[in-house]
RNA sequence: GCGGAUGUAGUUUAAUGGUAGAACCUCAGCCUUCCAAGCUGACUACGUGGGUUCGAUUCCCAUCAUCCGCUCCA
């Protein structure tokens, strides 16, 4: 598996497209077709329902993407998300000022100083780029991975708002609202699944690292000194989901974060083997009281949580579980390719768990003149439960191979036997085995098989 | 953003300073009663914009996108 290969199945079939492309792609961005938002929205399901639904004392929320600023001034996002970088005009090499200050004196510190003072002092030292020697640099020029636009009619400095860079401050500021509504004890859990966006300079591989991304997350509050406890039981929960949905063990890892985000007091990430070699896939942080603590500061609102037995007041420290949809959706489609040597010749099959699988069934008429009729209804009638595709060209092996390919679980098979007696051909997508059933069976018989 | 490479139908590709040929896929018709059959036909491409030229898919420039490397990556 390779790449090239996995973008050009997606196009073909209809999982996803290049973003824009009519007008030459936009970069890093990717659209999901037909049957790419199925099994997106699938997935998106299945995380919930394991996560929210499932989990003792946990709730959702949707937050709004566009946030007060002061949300990102209280997060750090302001002013740790921008990049001062400085350009070597010899090598074109590319530097973050600050670090090349950090590598050259202990007598200032980088993050006092302006721009301008920054480019005063590496100019006025004489400071060499760390690629060709040489010192001779443009001025520093701010990239912020934070993307801006404005509220409001009149476009000023008053007016900026930020796309949100991550969905979690929404579970964080909504803390305090969901713990008095859902009358909920610590510890507790706030889920969320929406979209964040990242200014991101480095090309992505394929919908790996992208510029607008879809999260889905769980925060976890809890009170400090049960927090490593937890920390350890998302990481296994983590773990297990990617199992139960049908990853290949071998295909993740847990990898340990060597140096820590700011607010981090242990991460580790689990990644997955992509084509191009083991990656973040999900990430589980204790992210201690940071963030709350910081909210209540910047909000002057008190962020403690008092627990009514013991009469304590305190600040939870946090659990989050973050998962990003599109890599995991990325993932299991690199898992579920298979293709498999079928007598002479090769079947591309995706084995998809049923339940994220695009489509359950496919209705196919053995013979288009004989049998389209009585599928068509058929179709109709199980399309009202799951999602069912009909397909009536070509050879009876041909359509069997095009429902493999994106994974479809079942097909069923009209023919004179269905006519007669209302009996159909059920045919599996992994076994390839077939079994007969009367059409009245059909819905109870699929859906025992498409749970999660 | 820097350096390198690439860009011809949905995919894989051929040829050419005189506007492009194929295979697979797709679609339609015929045929076909359970694993990519066959026959007939159809659709679809020189990434975009300039320049040179009588004429550019081909040469030049720019731009956009993709890939590799750097850098970055909460």
């Amino acid at each position: 598996m390779n790449m090239e290969k996995m973008v050009n199945f997606c196009k073909n079939y209809g999982f996803v497209f290049q973003g824009s492309e009519i007008y030459g792609g936009l970069a890093n961005t990717w659209d999901y077709g037909p049957l790419g938002v199925e099994l997106k929205n699938n997935i998106k399901k299945v995380w919930w329902k394991r996560f929210v639904q499932e989990s003792s004392n946990s709730y959702g929320i949707d937050a709004a993407i566009l946030m007060n600023p002061l949300v990102w001034v209280a997060s750090g996002h302001v002013s740790s998300f921008s990049d001062p970088l400085i350009d070597c005009k010899e090598c074109k090499a590319r530097h973050r000022a600050d670090h090349l200050i950090e590598g050259f004196t202990d007598e200032v510190i980088p993050d006092t100083m302006t721009d301008e003072e920054m480019v005063k002092y590496i100019r006025g030292h004489n400071i060499p780029c760390p690629n060709c020697g040489k010192s001779n640099y443009t001025d520093i020029r701010e990239f912020n991975l934070m993307f801006e636009t404005n509220r409001g009619v009149v476009k000023d400095a008053t007016s900026k708002v930020y796309l949100r860079p991550e969905t979690a401050q929404g579970e964080f500021v909504n803390f305090l609202n969901v713990q008095r509504t859902m009358r909920a004890k610590v510890p507790f859990g706030i889920g969320q699944i929406g979209k964040a966006f990242r200014n991101e300079i480095t090309p992505g591989n394929f919908t790996f690292r992208t510029i607008e991304f879809e999260q889905m997350e769980h925060q976890w509050f809890c009170k400090e000194g049960t927090d490593s406890k937890f920390y350890e039981e998302f990481k296994e929960k983590a773990k297990k989901f990617l199992l139960d949905l049908g990853i290949k063990e071998n295909n993740i890892r847990f990898h340990d974060h060597d140096k820590l985000s700011h607010y981090a007091k242990e991460a580790c990430d689990i990644e997955y083997n992509f084509p191009f070699g083991f990656s973040e896939l999900w990430g589980t942080h204790n992210r201690t009281n940071y963030d709350l603590s910081n909210h209540q500061e910047h909000s002057k609102k008190s962020m403690e949580y008092l627990d009514s037995e013991t009469n304590e007041k305190y600040i939870p420290f946090v659990i989050e579980s973050s998962v990003g949809c599109d890599r995991l959706t990325l993932a299991i489609l690199c898992d579920a390719y298979n293709e498999e040597k079928v007598g002479d010749d090769t079947r591309e099959v995706l084995k998809l768990h049923p339940a994220v699988a695009p489509y359950k069934v496919s209705v196919l008429p053995l013979v288009k003149k004989y049998h389209s009729e009585k599928a068509k209804e058929l179709y109709q009638m199980l399309s009202k439960e799951f999602m069912t595709s009909y397909d009536e060209a070509g050879s009876i092996g041909k359509r069997y191979r095009r429902a493999d390919a994106i994974g479809t679980v079942f097909c069923l098979t009209v023919d004179d036997n269905t006519l007669d007696n209302n009996i159909v051909t059920l045919r599996n997508r992994d076994t390839m085995e077939q079994i007969t059933i009367n059409i009245e069976d059909i819905i109870s018989y699929v859906n025992e098989r498409i749970r999660f």
